[in-house]
DNA sequence: ATTATATGATTACATTCGTAAACGAAAGGA
DNA sequence: TCCTTTCGTTTACGAATGTAATCATATAAT
């Protein structure tokens, strides 16, 4: 029962969670209801996704007579900074700044954390290198 | 054989291109010589990866006698950028500047990219909300 | 010229993912 | 009680991925 969280989640599956997390508690049939005006899945698809989902334990279905009550296993932030980290672990180093200024101009922050992020950005301040050296290759080369 | 870059690119398939960015005009023999140390990967499934990059237009492959040189057509902050847009779309509005946040926390960053953020940060404060409204169901509900 | 080496091309195979049909059993309605 | 709707379960199937073996051929070495 209690998989341990793995696996990663895919693109529809995200789909799915993100209905989970807004609706808190729910059920297959809020979940369906969700989705049918917002996607054109078939109902046998989101039951499926929804299985998967049990079954990697990013979805806890508790028994209800004969039916479920889903709700998500992990908060949605905590599972997109995993991901996130995940993915930008994939890149050198030296170029993760610059994609986290190019995210952070895209994206719509609240003035909170626009705050916590001039912290952040004083702290860091302290020590930055001037450049970040690049750790792609193990003759480490500077660029890349 | 432009085939436009509408295909992703996997795990694995990163681990090559990181070689490729930071050797720049390279060769099999080069790339399979990187990952002599680095991985335990056969030479076989090297191969293979280089030849699905190719086929997704993320290596260009100039004929050179019988071999090919092998250049990326993306740049890594590049590529990365957008593969992390796409991740963070997945996710509601509300919390990607919590994301954000958390990445800056634990990834390195130059002087120069912090200072960069600085500015960025102060331009969003003019306009930023108190809190970002969720964007998660028809419904427009609150919390998610 | 013969053999060994290097390297690109073909084929393979299990797993995951996107997408879904079909089946079975419980429950509600007529 | 019989039919229909609802939901969970089983099965399906092609594409993508991780991982690799094998084959063919051009080149270098002997």
């Amino acid at each position: 029962m209690n998989e341990k969280n793995l696996s990663s989640i895919s693109d529809s599956e995200w789909e799915v969670m993100r209905i989970v997390w807004t609706l808190g508690e729910t059920n297959t049939k809020q979940i369906l209801n969700e989705f049918q005006t917002k996607k054109d899945w078939t109902d046998s698809t989101i039951k499926t996704l929804i299985r998967r989902l049990v079954q990697k334990g990013w979805l806890n279905a508790k028994q209800d007579g004969r039916r479920y009550i889903y709700t998500a296993t992990v908060n949605q932030t905590e599972m997109m900074y995993n991901e996130a980290k995940t993915l930008l672990n994939r890149m050198c180093d030296m170029h993760k700044g610059e994609v986290i200024l190019k995210l952070l101009e895209d994206s719509p922050v609240s003035k909170g954390d626009l705050m916590k992020m001039k912290k952040e950005i004083s702290q860091k301040e302290k020590t930055a290198p001037k450049m970040v050296p690049c750790n792609c290759l193990k003759t480490g080369s500077t660029i890349c």
